[in-house]
DNA sequence: CGAATACATTCGAGAAATTGAATATGTTAT
DNA sequence: ATAACATATTCAATTTCTCGAATGTATTCG
């Protein structure tokens, strides 16, 4: 059956902890590789080897705009089944292990996403002569 | 983070062709491994590395009963997870994807729980003088 | 055009998962 | 105790995953 397969590479996939780490990050929606990589701490090609399997496994999909590449989680029900799973785990240990959301670690990060604002392009006080 | 770690011990875990037709069949409820054995046409050594690494993910549990060990699932919410992780597969590739639910293969089994009536105990037709 | 930026891919060695075969363990009946 | 039964474990060979290093690709700016 196809459609095993398909579970197979699903839960293959899930089954990383960089791979749940980037997840729990888009969770706050849409974010380049430069955010990820500011934020993890990982090498560049690292997360986008990442990323990779996560893209073809189905949950994710990229979208470029300029330099960057955006990321996002394609089908909102995966963190269901991550916040599923979490619940399910913590309540083998004991009747009340409950667990406080997880934190994001927020750091700083040079991407157009996280400075929107901030030199939204090099003034040139040259002046130009030509043209 | 601990947690990381089990989580990814759960999705290892659920990351494969058979431990999901086992657990498929455990919908049902419990079942001894003579009747995972019977339905799925695997090895009977097989069948059990596949239960311990379940049981090890902390996804099913056993009990002893004479000379049958019936598994079950710890959390029903298992369940809940390959229902949404299939449904969340399915919408990828179209918006209309309605899958039947999937056909449990029934094949003989001789194990009691699923011949509860048959031959309950070998009735002793010698006449038992001593005693 | 060339340089800089953001990201992806390929390659390879070491680590881990897979699975068949053989063997071991625990239980019940005699 | 011995045999029969249900299930578990160990071992080893093969395949697959992991992840660092190096390199490749696409885009923008000048």
């Amino acid at each position: 059956m196809e459609d095993l397969r398909k579970q197979v590479q699903f839960f293959k996939a899930l089954a990383h902890p960089a791979r749940l780490e980037i997840l729990e990050i888009l969770r706050e929606g849409e974010q380049c590789v430069c955010h990820l990589e500011a934020i993890l701490g990982y090498r560049q090609a690292y997360i986008s080897q990442q990323l990779t399997m996560l893209r073809e496994a189905g949950i994710v999909q990229d979208r470029r705009d300029g330099w960057n590449i955006y990321y996002r989680v394609v089908e909102l029900q995966v963190f269901a089944i991550l916040d599923t799973a979490r619940q399910a785990l913590g309540s083998t240990s004991g009747p009340f292990s409950r667990k406080a959301p997880r934190k994001v670690v927020r750091s700083h990060c040079t991407c157009p996403k996280c400075n929107p604002l901030d030199f939204p392009r090099e003034v040139n006080h040259s002046i130009d002569v030509m043209t």
